[in-house]
DNA sequence: GTGATACTAAAGTTCACGCTTGACTACTCC
DNA sequence: GGAGTAGTCAAGCGTGAACTTTAGTATCAC
């Protein structure tokens, strides 16, 4: 219903298995769309799909020259995901210190 | 084809925005299946498949008491996703590093 | 016991997503 | 120019996933 924020797009992109093959084949290099056709066994026309969704939410950029269209990974878009997660860990965290704070006073009152 | 790992299984997990807002309020505080019927405006059905596919992949704990099963967050769990993507970035900068490795050297020569 | 709550399990529906196909454009090389 | 390559675009197909519904079990409160 309301619009996906960037996060959503992010998570939404990393969720498919083929787009993080592709992500793990471009962070040790960029690459054109079609030298991902041999390896991910699939038509450039798939590839291409999945490379917009990828290109879309910031995960990667493009540039084409000439008749290729030459891809690299955008490392800012995974710092997003990296933040929501790192969030949700200090949110749990900030939980467990209250906890522990709350059984301090306890062992004070008691005295 | 493959079996699907746990980095898998963790990423499908949170590529639906659902179980991520379950995964936001339960950083906050566990809570029992229930509590997410009303503010997810979804059935308790629902919210229990998407329950079973967070622990199932070792987002979440949970443990019965009478009738009430109570879950809380597994952070293991998500320092697999943050695993995964801080190992992309690193690769990504190794690739730069050795691009300017390259680059020094070709001024030495210049020399 | 009765009624309400909290969950479980199975089956059915619906719709979005991943992928292919086919037709097209643009560039490169002979 | 012609052949082959790289990519774009639109349409369509099939499957799986996110729900719901229905029916059941166990627990709590009275």
């Amino acid at each position: 219903m309301r619009a996906p924020t960037q996060t959503d797009r992010v998570f939404d992109a990393l969720g498919d298995p083929t787009r993080r093959a592709i992500l793990e084949r471009m962070s040790k290099d960029p690459m054109p769309a079609s030298a991902l056709v041999k390896p991910l066994g699939m038509t450039l026309a798939g590839v291409v799909q999945h490379l917009q969704v990828l290109e879309a939410c910031g995960l990667i950029s493009s540039k084409k020259e000439g008749r290729v269209r030459t891809c690299q990974i955008q490392p800012k878009g995974l710092s997003i995901a990296m933040k929501w997660i790192s969030e949700r860990q200090a949110q749990w965290e900030r939980r467990l210190d209250a906890l522990a704070d709350l059984l301090n006073e306890d062992d004070e009152t008691d005295d």
